[in-house]
DNA sequence: GTGAAAGCGCTAACAC
DNA sequence: GTGTTAGCGCTTTCAC
C-alpha cells in the first residue's frame, strides 16, 4: 500500500513500453505471447492494479452506472459500539413484540435487478441513498462518478435531473410517463389497481368501500387512485371513501382503529400498498374482525411480509427485480444509440389473491 | 449531452482561470463571494459537472468504497421482455406455492449497512456481486476503482486478496479471525451457537441431540460447530448426531424426511443456520410432529422468515446491519491510519427464544 | 508487434 | 484572492 505501482513501472520491469502494458491489458491478443508474459509476470509481481480514474479519464467512460434511492433516514444514528463483549450472548424471549423488520424490500429488488444488469453489461454499479439536505449534492457527485444514472421519481428536483441529464443518460424509475424527455421505467400501476378492484367489486360486491391513498406526492398513488375510480366508474359504485394515507403500516393501524365496522354489511379496505393494508390486518385482527367474511382487505406491491401476515394479503404484485433491470437496461440502450428517442417502459403487473380477499 | 462541459469552459464563461473554478466546488469560502456567484452562474449555465475520473486521478482518491459479494447465480437469465400489455393484468390465486422469496436478506442488510456508514463518512459504495468465472477479475476491477473494499470471506482467493491489498485497505467480512493481515469483521458465531445449545440442553434435556452443520468450507459454519461441540462438553452429554447439511432449506427438508422420530423421547435439531433449521420445520409440520413437545428446532442467522414460520424459530440473531457498517468502519479508519495494526472486531449476537425451542 | 507522444479534466503547489 | 503550471495514470493515434 505504500505507493501503488502504475503501467510505467510495469512497463519497467517488463521492459515494454506503457502502450504494452495497456495493451496487455485491453487486448491481450494483439500483444506477442512472449511480451505478453513478461508483462503478466510483471503486474503479478509488483501487484499492479490499474487505475480506474485514470483510466476512465482516458477514455472518457467509467463502466459504471448509478442509482440513486432516497435514503433510510432512520439509521443515522451512529455505529454502535459493541457493548457487550462478545462473548456474553443475551437470551431474550421475542413473543412478536420486537421491532418489525426493515422493510426496504423495494429498495433491495430493485438494487439486485440493477445490480445483475449491469453486470450483464459489463457495468459497475454505483448506489446512493442520499438523505436529508444533502440529497442535490450527492446526485450531482454521483453524476460526475458514471456513464448513466436511473433516479427514483420524484426524489430529485427536476432542474438538477436536467442538468445532470446534459451529460449523461438518466431514467426515472416508477414514475408515471412524463413527457420531459427522459427515459421512464414503472409498473402498470393503475390498470394492477383497477384490476384488483374490480375483482374486489365483482366477487364481493362490498356494502361498503373504504380506499387509502399513499402520499400526495408520490406519482405511484396518483395513478393507483385513477385506476380505482376508473374501476369505481365502471362498476357504477357510489359513495366511496376516501382516506388520506402515507403507505407506512402505523398510518394502516391508525386508520383501521378508527373504523367503525358494521357487522351486517360488508367492507372493502382497499389499500394504496402493503404496509398500510398489513396495518389495517393488525389492528382489525386484534378487534376480531373476521376476514374475509365481514371485511376484506387488499394492498399493492407484493412485498414479502404480505405472504407471510395472517390473513395473508391479497395484493398486485410489482416486478420489482425486472424494474432495476430494466431501468438499467434503458441505460445501456441509450449508451449504445444517444439518438433513440424517449423511451417509456411500463411492467406489467399482477393480482395475487390471498386470504384476506380471496 | 454532447461534448460535456469542463473546468476549462467554465473557467472561460466565468472569466477566471480554472483554479478558481475548482477552488469554487472544493473550498467556496476561499473565493471572493462575486467572483463565485459568476463561477456558479457559468457551471449552472453550462450544465457542468465535474468528472470524478478527473478528479480522483488528480486528487489521487476515488472517495468510493467496495463491497464485494458472491453473485446471485440463479438470475443470469435475460431480460423477460414485457410479454403481455401492461394493461393486461392476470389474477391468479396465491395457494402458497409460488416460489419462494429471494432470501439474500443476509446481503441486503450489510449492504445498507455499508451504504449507511459510507455516507457518513462521505464516501459513496460500489457493489459488486461477482458470478462464476469473472469473479477474480471482477475484484480486481473494482479494486482500480475504490479507496478501499469490503469482501465476503471465502469469496475471493487469499492470493487476489494479498495482491488487492497491497493497494487499498481490504477488510473481510464473517471470516473468522486469521491471522492474514486483513481486518476481520464478524458476528459472534461461537459464544452464540454455544449460548443457544447450552438454552436447548438445560431447558430442554432433550434425549436426542442432532445437530446439522453448513457446508465445509464455511467458516462460520466451523465457528457454530466449535461452540456446539463447547456446550456439548459442559453439559456433558454423549452420543450427539452430526449431519452434514449446505445452508440450504431443501437441505433441511430432506434431512427432517429422513430423521427417526421416537415419540417417547425428546429430540432436539440443532441447526447452523436458519434456511436448513425451517425446511426442517417444513418437513416436521408436515409429519405432524408435535413441536416443541417432541422435537424442538434452532436456526442461526435470525433472517426474516424465521420470525413468520409456524412455529416461528427460535434462533440467534446476528446483527447483519452493523456488520456491513463495521466493515466500512474498519475501511475508514485504516484509510485515516494506515499504520493500524490489523483489527479484528467481532460483533455481539443474540439469542432469540420463539415457538420452535421456549 | 511495439514505441513515442499527445492528451483526458482535474487538483495542488507555488507565484503574484 | 487569483492565476500558472506541473503532474495524476491511463488510452490512443500515428509512426516505425
Amino acid at each position: 500500500m505504500t505507493k501503488a505501482p502504475t503501467v510505467y513501472d510495469v512497463a519497467d520491469r517488463a521492459q515494454v513500453s506503457i502502450a504494452t502494458v495497456s495493451r496487455v491489458l485491453r487486448s491481450p491478443d494483439t500483444v506477442r505471447e512472449q511480451t505478453r508474459e513478461r508483462v503478466i509476470e510483471a503486474v503479478r509481481f509488483l501487484g499492479y492494479v490499474p487505475s480506474a480514474s485514470a483510466r476512465g479519464l482516458a477514455a472518457r467512460r467509467t463502466n459504471v452506472i448509478g442509482l440513486f434511492f432516497p435514503g433510510h433516514d432512520d439509521l443515522e444514528a451512529p455505529l454502535a459500539p459493541a457493548a457487550r463483549e462478545p462473548g456474553e450472548v443475551p437470551i431474550v424471549t421475542d413473543d412478536g413484540s420486537l421491532d418489525a423488520e426493515t422493510e426496504n424490500l423495494y429498495f433491495d429488488e430493485v438494487l439486485r435487478g440493477a445490480e445483475i444488469e449491469a453486470w450483464r453489461h459489463g457495468f459497475a454499479l454505483m448506489v446512493a441513498a442520499g438523505r436529508g439536505a444533502s440529497r442535490e449534492a450527492l446526485v450531482n457527485d454521483i453524476a460526475g462518478r458514471v456513464d448513466g444514472l436511473a433516479v427514483l421519481a420524484r426524489t430529485v428536483s427536476d432542474e438538477l435531473l436536467a442538468h445532470v441529464a446534459r451529460r449523461i443518460p438518466v431514467v426515472v424509475l416508477a414514475g408515471a410517463e412524463r413527457d420531459d424527455g427522459f427515459d421512464h421505467v414503472s409498473a402498470s400501476n393503475g390498470p394492477g389497481m383497477a384490476a384488483l378492484a374490480s375483482h374486489v367489486f365483482s366477487t364481493h360486491r362490498p356494502a361498503r368501500v373504504v380506499y387509502v391513498s399513499g402520499p400526495g406526492d408520490s406519482p405511484d398513488s396518483a395513478e393507483r387512485f385513477e385506476g380505482f375510480t376508473a374501476a369505481v366508474d365502471a362498476a357504477g359504485i357510489a359513495g366511496v371513501e376516501v382516506l388520506h394515507g402515507d403507505f407506512t403500516r402505523e398510518r394502516g393501524r391508525a386508520i383501521a382503529r378508527e373504523l367503525e365496522l358494521d357487522p351486517a354489511a360488508l367492507t372493502a379496505v382497499i389499500c394504496s400498498n402493503d404496509q398500510t393494508a398489513l396495518g389495517v390486518l393488525d389492528v382489525l385482527e386484534a378487534r376480531g374482525a373476521r376476514i374475509p367474511e365481514q371485511v376484506v382487505v387488499t394492498g399493492f406491491d407484493g412485498i414479502a411480509a404480505g405472504r407471510h401476515s395472517r390473513p395473508r394479503l391479497t395484493t398486485v404484485h410489482q416486478p420489482m427485480v425486472e424494474l432495476g433491470r430494466a431501468a438499467v437496461h434503458a441505460i445501456t440502450a441509450r449508451l449504445d444509440d444517444p439518438q433513440l428517442e424517449p423511451q417509456s417502459l411500463t411492467l406489467p403487473v399482477q393480482v395475487l389473491l390471498r386470504e384476506s380477499c380471496p
